[in-house]
RNA sequence: GCGAGAGUGGUGAAAUUGGUAGACACGCUAGAUUUAGGAUCUAGUGCCGAAAGGCGUGGGGGUUCGAGUCCCCCCUCUCGUACCA
């Protein structure tokens, strides 16, 4: 081998690091400082890896093995999320059973994986279809079972009869099913369904301890909902109903009461039924039945025009005692607070816009805004006005005052009391699949039944016909012998629940299972779970911001409360990738007559013409692009990467041709991990390159030796090798400080430019010590750890310094026993302040906040005020300067900057 | 609508507490070398200007000796969310 050639020793490197279990974790050590660093479950898809997971593991993999380098125990490990839809439909569509694709799937992920790279101990692989896996997802579903937080209940759900299955509330989007886009109508059926409104108040509060960004928190916070005010209980009109009937509101404005003038019920709300009366029975019954046709997506096109039938009944505010007419408009939710609400016109924008509608009376009780106009909603700044009865009165209060005030007063009548609401659910937790885990439940004599811990795991029926029923049932009930048991505790016939759980499930717990893969007493080792918990660092796409994390919090916390983890949160750290989009496209429009049209991002008509152009077709024009040479402006944009846009990149191609370590690089180099990025086949070329000056630092590609440059360094005589010199320690430990602090603090980026000044720098030196050198490949380590790990080991053999293969390094530290030709348990370099040192310090000079010029003065005279702005006036730019005028003031920030102020 | 985040060269991006804007890389230009190369090396590259100098971090104000960074107003984009009472 001559020249830099990642085909050959990439796989020279990933089938050592396996053979030798390099990455193996060990169990026995728990005095070492841990670190715990996750990469979020994949799913094992058909289509393999895309380049976005690369982008997250790379990153965790820089910081597992940064960490071992430190010292650390490192827990890194990966596993298979292998439950879910399209396996199924594959075995719908080809007979193909869904365990067999998922191994094939499974397969195909851990070569490419393991093709790039990544130090994940692979002794702990996890797969949630292996029935000793769902095995305990089934013993934490009884778990919750005893608990009081499963139950059974016939909801109406978001059956999508194009999948068979019913879909979370989460899984529909815009009235689509998130997987397919198939439409999603609302159907009433038994299903099993977790409390996680038990823990809204806990999922909410602990947030605020968690080490995530900002935006998950939040959109968490906005998940879970939670709402103020007062539930206020308004008395129906005698004679409009039956006697003694009332309708329960929730409020968040108690200071509006005095401003309701109609009520809404959702129109599911049962005491519809009783309280419309016969002449507008007909009209109610007819709206009743358009609303429960509606399907999300319809209620959501409806939202603009809002509609709804009044039952002919009245309720008595309580405050004021006037009879107020009862509404239903599916503006209301069943699903939330109490499904009923007051309405206040004057002070709701929802409110205002039905009362204008339907000609109801709008009044004003906060004092702010014009009524007439629109609804006044402000609950800051706004005063209570013509809210008094005989015994309370809010008039000149501020809202928030008021609303403290009506509520004791609600409270002392009984007529309400204060109120907390959250938009989150019960957690819909059935499936009507076959490809996910069994219920480990039995129904007997129609009731459930949960199985003893020992018949644990309820394994999967084999079964040819995958086809979800018409009715709705799953497709286990076709496994009669299955379906059809006894119960073990009462001999009595039972049948099996045939529902399975979500693809959630096994996601919700797969951490702690890497932490003791093999343990049969638990989910988890208790003794290990307390030295690993919680997960330092987790990181994944923002795609999981509520869902999967929430879940997964919500099991941890029963856990918790249980006594299986120590920890009540499971993610101590979060960071969330950013996308990488497709390369930038410039996209120019033609009419009809083949005309070039302008761009109009505001909309272009699909009747144009789409024409792709390349990048030298094209030019900047004030804050856009325009075909070169016209004023033609096209659309110059990324797009996320898709298959029906031609834009997908396969990391196995880029592999192919640049290697993993070219890859890795070039994902971190692209920008701040966090951020969304477009993807540039240029830039990996960059990348590349680099690699290939970092090999011809050290090898000679004429000889396929190291190069005389490193050579002459350690001498042919066999004399001491030759020390470096200043400048060349200096620039290796500032690389070193520069790697370091970045790596910390997750900046790669910025790490690998530091890097590359490195070599740069490096490549100019006549002799290249390999005391500068092997320093500098440790710190490459992370970021390319095949060309590392081979530079290495021919610095090794040249310096006769790496021990023979077999002997050992590190066990008095207690790191793992690994051969020593690895270098990924060598001690990370330090850096030494004192070589960081300059021998003078350049200042900027300034003249009325102008550069100037610059001045360098030794760095022993750099503090020296009189002396540095002395050298400053001399400079000979800056002097002309300062000769326009008088200087009447003179700043001066050591190491830095001097600037003198003229007039 | 609401919530969160972001606007810096032709492109991806850098820039301690306010202290030389554009590091590093791509691209481009010129040159060297090579039978050839998506190879390598050298020099240049924010914009205007021959230069001196001027102008430059989405736009407009402000604070300061000094603002990409701090304050106020506005615009644009991305993500999330959507009748949540």
């Amino acid at each position: 081998m001559k020249e830099y050639r990642p085909a050959e020793i990439e796989p020279k490197w990933q089938q050592y690091w396996l053979e030798n279990k390099t990455f193996r974790t060990d169990d026995s050590d728990r005095v070492r400082q841990k670190y715990y660093v996750l990469d979020m479950f994949p799913y094992p898809s058909s289509s393999g890896l895309h380049v976005g997971h690369p982008e997250g593991y790379t990153a965790t993999d820089i910081l597992a093995r940064y960490k071992r380098m430190k010292g650390f125990n490192v827990l890194h490990p990966i596993g298979w999320d292998a439950f879910g839809l399209p396996a199924e439909q594959y075995a719908i569509k080809t007979g193909t059973h869904p365990g067999v694709t998922t191994n094939n799937n499974v397969d195909g992920f851990r070569r490419q994986l393991q093709a790039l790279g990544f130090s994940y101990d692979w002794d702990r692989e996890v797969n949630t279809t292996d029935p000793a896996y769902y095995r305990w997802t089934q013993w934490i579903f009884l778990k919750l079972y005893e608990q009081g937080l499963a139950y059974e209940a016939s909801v109406p759900v978001n059956w999508c009869p194009e999948l068979g299955t019913v879909l979370a509330n989460e899984e529909v989007i815009d009235g689509k099913s998130e997987v397919g886009g198939f439409p999603v109508e609302r159907r009433p059926m038994r299903q099993w369904m977790l409390k996680i409104t038990v823990y809204a108040e806990r999922l909410l509060q602990d947030l605020d301890d968690l080490d995530w960004p900002e935006s998950i928190k939040e959109m968490q916070r906005n998940w879970i909902g939670k709402s103020e005010g007062a539930h206020v209980v308004f008395p129906l009109k005698a004679g409009s109903a039956d006697t003694g009937e009332s309708i329960e509101v929730f409020t968040t404005r108690p200071d509006t009461l005095f401003g309701a003038t109609y009520m809404v019920l959702a129109p599911e709300h049962p005491l519809v039924d009783r309280i419309a009366t016969a002449e507008q029975k007909q009209a109610v019954d007819g709206y009743r039945e358009t609303a429960a046709r509606k399907t999300d997506l319809d209620r959501t096109d409806l939202n603009k025009d809002k509609t709804g039938v009044f039952t002919g009944a009245y309720a008595v505010n309580p405050v004021n005692n006037e009879e107020i007419p009862v509404w239903i408009a599916d503006y209301v939710m069943m699903s939330y607070g109490t499904g009923a609400i007051m309405a206040v016109p004057g002070h709701d924008e929802r409110d205002w816009e039905f009362a204008r509608k339907y000609d109801l009376p709008i009044v004003e009780v906060v004092k702010g805004g014009d009524v007439t106009k629109e609804a006044y909603v402000d609950s800051e700044e706004g005063i209570c006005v013509n809210s008094a009865n005989d015994e309370v009165s809010i008039n000149d209060l501020p809202v928030p005052e008021a609303k403290k005030v009506i509520t004791t007063w609600l409270e002392k009548k009984e007529l309400g009391r204060y109120a907390v609401t959250y938009k989150l659910r019960d957690w819909l937790f059935s499936r009507q699949r076959y490809w996910g885990e069994p219920f480990p439940v039995i129904h007997v004599d129609g009731q459930p039944k949960p199985l003893p811990e020992d018949h644990l795991p309820v394994t999967l029926p084999e079964m040819d016909d995958f086809e979800p029923t018409k009715t709705g049932e799953p497709p286990l009930a076709k496994a009669r012998e299955w379906v059809n048991t006894t119960d073990p505790e009462t001999g009595k016939p039972a049948v099996r629940e045939t529902n399975t759980m979500p693809q959630w499930a096994g996601s919700c717990w797969y951490y702690l299972r890497y932490i003791s893969p093999d343990y049969e007493k638990g989910p988890v080792d208790p003794e290990l779970e307390k030295y690993w918990m919680p997960v330092d660092l987790y990181v994944g796409g923002a795609e999981h911001a509520v869902l999967h994390l929430l879940y997964a919090r919500f099991w941890h916390k029963v856990l918790f409360d249980i006594g299986v983890v120590s920890t009540k949160e499971p993610f101590h750290r979060l960071v969330n990738q950013g996308m990488i989009l497709g390369e930038l496209e410039f996209t120019a429009y033609r009419d009809a007559g083949g005309n070039y049209i302008s761009f109009d991002k505001n909309g272009m008509s699909d009747d144009f013409e789409r024409v792709k152009l390349q990048e030298k077709d094209v030019e900047k024009r004030g804050d856009r692009f325009v075909i070169k040479d016209t004023d033609t402006v096209v659309d110059a944009r990324s797009f996320k990467m898709s298959k029906s846009r031609g834009n997908v990149i396969n990391p196995d191609d880029v592999v192919e041709l640049y290697g993993a370590d070219a890859l890795r690089l070039y994902e971190m180099f692209m920008g701040p991990l966090e951020q969304v990025k477009p993807w540039s086949m240029q830039g990996v070329e960059g990348v590349y390159r680099f690699l290939k000056r970092v090999w011809r630092l050290i090898m000679d590609e004429e000889t396929d030796g190291v190069n005389q440059a490193v050579a002459r360094s350690v001498n042919s005589d066999g004399s001491p090798p030759v020390k470096p010199d200043r400048a060349q320690l200096k620039i290796l430990h500032e690389t070193i400080r520069k790697v370091t602090e970045d790596i910390e603090g997750h900046r790669f980026n910025t790490a690998i430019s530091a890097l590359m000044i490195f070599t740069n720098e490096a490549m100019k030196w006549e002799v290249r010590p390999v005391e500068v050198l092997k320093p500098f490949l440790l710190i490459l380590s992370p970021f390319a750890p095949h060309l590392a790990e081979e530079m290495w080991e021919r610095l090794g053999e040249l310096t006769g310094v790496t021990a023979a293969a077999g002997t050992t390094t590190g066990s008095s530290t207690g790191v793992p026993q690994v051969p020593a030709r690895t270098l990924a348990y060598e001690p990370w370099p330090a850096y030494e302040e004192a070589l960081l040192k300059d021998d003078s310090k350049t200042y900027a000079v300034q003249v009325n906040g102008k550069v100037r010029g610059q001045v360098e003065v030794p760095a022993d005279r750099a503090a020296d005020k009189d002396f540095v702005l002395d050298a400053a006036r001399n400079e000979p730019t800056v002097s002309r300067h300062l000769e326009k005028g008088r200087v009447v003031k003179e700043i001066f920030v050591p190491n830095r900057v001097i600037n003198f102020v003229v007039k």
